[in-house]
DNA sequence: AATGAAAAAACAAACGATTTTGCATTATTT
DNA sequence: AAATAATGCAAAATCGTTTGTTTTTTCATT
């Protein structure tokens, strides 16, 4: 038999309203004797009274859980982030529904709906798709939001983001800071706003060092294949670039084993620089040079954010960058000149 | 203003019972004529009507909520799992709360108690430390619970594992039918079901080739940094062991870091095998021969269990092992005898 | 002893759904 | 025409809390 506010009354003789008042921590403030404390909370342990938050939520209509949404959970760094997040808002009271949208936008509408009804509190999101006004709907209407890793361009939506032009910036200026000339930038998807800036930061470098028109742009994917066959193809070009960007994680790999199969060194025949830090990624001959993202920070600052929103009951404005780190290795080397 | 039963009864006239049967589908068990039904879906629909489930939830009694509990969502290996198993669970009608024990019992005492107030209707769960006490008890008076991953001896805890004593024989026997006779054996908490079995097995394939006195089993941790260190100290011994079997996934990692800092070849110099798959494995130099397990196959099958227990209303008894695969790579030779 | 204020606890109304029971009204049967 | 059955819906209880209001008790004061 389960054990209820109901249950302790009966038991010691007070009322349910005194019952929960004790357990609440408001005796003081309603001035329950000190004599009555003591019965209450004893008989509460003894019969292992655990409250029913369901109940509790209806009533004070709030649910101390928040919605987190990430593209993909097997995904390393998506992973990661939900692994910060989950931790983080535990610390504030918040417990933590996941759900995976697998990139997918109808998904993601479809999860923000089930969530809704679960009543949550706010809900942290690393958004797919490129139309945000569900989104914006349910951050007017319902509850609050927070992007996290990307962000809609144009939308009032706030966010906690790497400023993922300076990463690109970083990158790029790296390269041409080691005499890189001919560099490619294998991107994924080019809607992507992370992808955009990324690129735009890229460009940015080549613009200042006059090299803009040996841009050399491809791909479409943020996907190990997508690495994989653009660099396939750019090392059969008459004029093989010398170093390669590769924006994300899994294209820095499909590069790393195309690379590979033509029998090409790196650094020495051509120099690699990828985006996302990840552990594996210095285990691997040589250890990836590559731009990491603050995953720990971001997530942080998210959940402070949507916490702030929650308790005070406010819109939540800001948008923000966090500066992405440069991770130096041994896949990046000074063109000798031929 | 949020719209609730009581809403559609105003604006439509009939009442709050007569709006949930529509709205539930139960019109026509309960004799609610169609014109009724039209007057009612499209009132709910107008005005954007969406479902209060805590309000449900604490009158029907199920939250069609399920926790899941896992050591480290960092870790790539679990959030695989965790991903399975939110897209499954999905599927079945469940949200899923997540929850990081950090490989911490208290932590994980907590998150269960935590979840449990929150009226979970199952719990899946990868468990750390070695007292079952309290699941047990949860499963007995509280909520379902299914182990995964991981299990206690001696309990009667319902789990789905991977047979990790088939696992370890089979890359023990790789090794033996490569000629290999000094196997070293890397192991991760000795304290740990899953690690206890794997050594069973290694074992068993010694003893059948009476090679049971060569045995070295070394290590304590499932760490990057233990499978370092403890490959350091036997590149060091007298006698070199030719073999290398790492318990897991990040041990195998630490013992490629200190092969390649003594300068040794794999798997010219030294074979190595490595417990748990994983994509990254494929990119390093040489890709590392792998005991995979079915992590796909584990989570549904969890799922599975779990939701027939919860929805049948009995105890589960299934004890569960898959098999597990043998993954193919270039990390191990035969021995040149020298 | 009567009065009044303060202290201690009970009462009762929510929260938003589901579900049992029951009551008209209409249709069918005898 | 009377009895019975079927139809269509409403009322109210309930789930386990919280919380504003009210009641009862205690005790000091006059």
């Amino acid at each position: 038999m389960k054990t209820t506010l109901e249950t302790i009354a009966r038991n010691t003789g007070f009322s349910k309203s005194t019952i929960s008042r004790v357990l609440n921590n408001k005796a003081y403030a309603s001035r329950i004797s000190k004599e009555t404390v003591d019965i209450i909370l004893n008989e509460a342990e003894r019969c292992g009274y655990t409250p029913n938050l369901i109940a509790k939520n209806l009533r004070i209509n709030k649910s101390q859980t928040i919605g987190l949404l990430v593209p993909s959970l097997a995904n390393p760094y998506f992973a990661e982030i939900a692994s910060v997040i989950v931790l983080e808002s535990r610390k504030y009271g918040y417990t933590t529904i996941v759900a995976d949208t697998m990139e997918n936008e109808n998904m993601q509408n479809a999860s923000i709906t089930n969530i809704l009804t679960r009543q949550v509190d706010g809900i942290i999101i690393v958004p797919c798709g490129s139309n945000p006004a569900y989104l914006e709907q349910t951050n007017k209407q319902c509850v609050p939001i927070i992007l996290v890793d990307r962000y809609y361009e144009n939308s009032p939506l706030p966010y906690v983001v790497t400023n993922n032009f300076h990463g690109g910036y970083m990158a790029t200026s790296l390269l041409v800071r080691n005499g890189h000339k001919d560099i490619a930038c294998i991107q994924g998807p080019p809607a992507a706003m992370t992808n955009r800036k990324r690129i735009a930061g890229y460009m940015s470098v080549l613009k200042e060092n006059h090299l803009e028109d040996r841009a050399i742009i491809t791909g479409n994917e943020f996907s190990i294949q997508n690495g994989y066959l653009e660099t396939k193809l750019l090392l059969n070009n008459e004029r093989r670039p010398t170093a390669i960007f590769a924006l994300s994680n899994n294209i820095g790999l499909g590069a790393i084993k195309a690379i590979r199969e033509a029998r090409l060194r790196i650094p020495e025949d051509i120099s690699l620089i990828s985006f996302d830090n990840y552990l594996y990624l210095d285990f691997l001959e040589p250890p990836v040079t590559r731009i990491g993202q603050m995953v720990d920070e971001m997530g942080k600052m998210a959940v402070k954010l949507l916490n702030e929103s929650i308790a005070n009951h406010r819109e939540i404005k800001s948008q923000i960058e966090l500066s992405p780190e440069m991770i130096m290795r041994d896949s990046v080397a000074p063109l000798i000149s031929r």
